[in-house]
DNA sequence: CGTAGTTGTGACTGATCGGTCAGTTACTTA
DNA sequence: TAAGTAACTGACCGATCAGTCACAACTACG
């Protein structure tokens, strides 16, 4: 019967703890003795159920685009069955529900930043392919809409990252009018 | 009289050839070895320079800055006294302008993923308000606009990133429309 | 020529980190 | 309980890298 191997189970915990991680200083700059405390288990433990740093990094990222699209997918089903534009909207508040946990946010900019790396680019454009095309059926709405929706996400990464919304200046509420608050 | 000391030169072209150095794999990354084989001097150099790899660092990225600003000013003074959303369409296509060599957009998207160090997040914040007080004062474009141009902006960079150009499907066509050919 | 200052470097170090491996604990099955 | 197997770890290794320092080379000036 199911062996129900319990290195299954630590696998996804330990996918689960690493995106906070790698959230906090990226690919690079997160040791993954690092990711290993955090799932509370010894570093070689991590090395033995991932093959190295860089598949588990990766599998870090398939999960946060899992999770980024199962936001945006709930977000815009919950508007019923209304406008691609009202769609959008709803989908818009669910992305900026996200920005209150920075973890998912952060963790996509530090993936995208790191695509020099072959495998790290092919899990971006995985993911950035599921979004595209979850916003895409879930709202109906024309590619034009559906990119001028991504372009303001990209501008929320860019508002999370240097903390925009803690900087009282024009120029700053310029760039985050209407997204930060 | 001046003392026109060559070390200031040096620095000059350190910072000059640590843009493309540091563009390939972002800060942490990117050894201060590399930079100093890159300007054709001795990592010990770099280091009396410089006081530290971050203040090296920081220095590239103010530079960098400092580039996109006066490309986006020529670009948008280039188009004479039209309306706003004209000059915006001319400094779009400036900004664009840059992304054929890759380097100066790319440091701009590492400096905002390592924003976790203090005063990289300090000279990211300094270079994007000298960007959207640039745009804002050339253009004359309300708020709205520029902030519009920000975010389309920040969707070139996932594009360059991830280098969507060069995927062929329907997802990749959607967000990089009207922007790489 | 001498000496003071500036440019520049080779050689080194202390620390960190990815990855390995031998071995130990704990659970299952007969 | 004995044997087998899967979960898990401590201790270690080799490589890399930021940063230092003593010293060389060149120039400026008296």
């Amino acid at each position: 019967m199911s062996p129900r191997s319990t290195a299954e189970e630590q696998r996804a915990k330990i996918v689960s703890r690493a995106v906070a991680a790698f959230a906090h200083a990226g690919y690079h700059a997160t040791p993954v003795a690092e990711v290993a405390e955090a799932a509370g288990v010894s570093p070689a433990y991590v090395f033995r159920l991932f093959p190295g740093k860089l598949g588990l990094f990766v599998a870090t990222v398939d999960h946060c685009y899992d999770q980024v699209t199962a936001t945006l997918v709930k977000g815009g089903e919950a508007a019923g069955p209304v406008s691609p534009e009202e769609v959008l909207a709803a989908m818009s508040a669910a992305y900026m529900e996200l920005i209150r946990d920075r973890n998912l946010i952060m963790l996509q900019v530090h993936a995208q930043s790191a695509c020099d790396v072959p495998e790290i680019r092919d899990a971006v454009r995985r993911g950035v392919a599921r979004v595209v095309q979850a916003v895409s059926r879930v709202s109906g709405a024309e590619p034009g809409a559906v990119q001028f929706f991504m372009a303001y996400g990209q501008l929320c990464h860019l508002i999370v990252q240097a903390d925009l919304g803690a900087v009282d200046e024009s120029w700053a509420r310029t760039v985050s009018a209407g997204i930060s608050h």
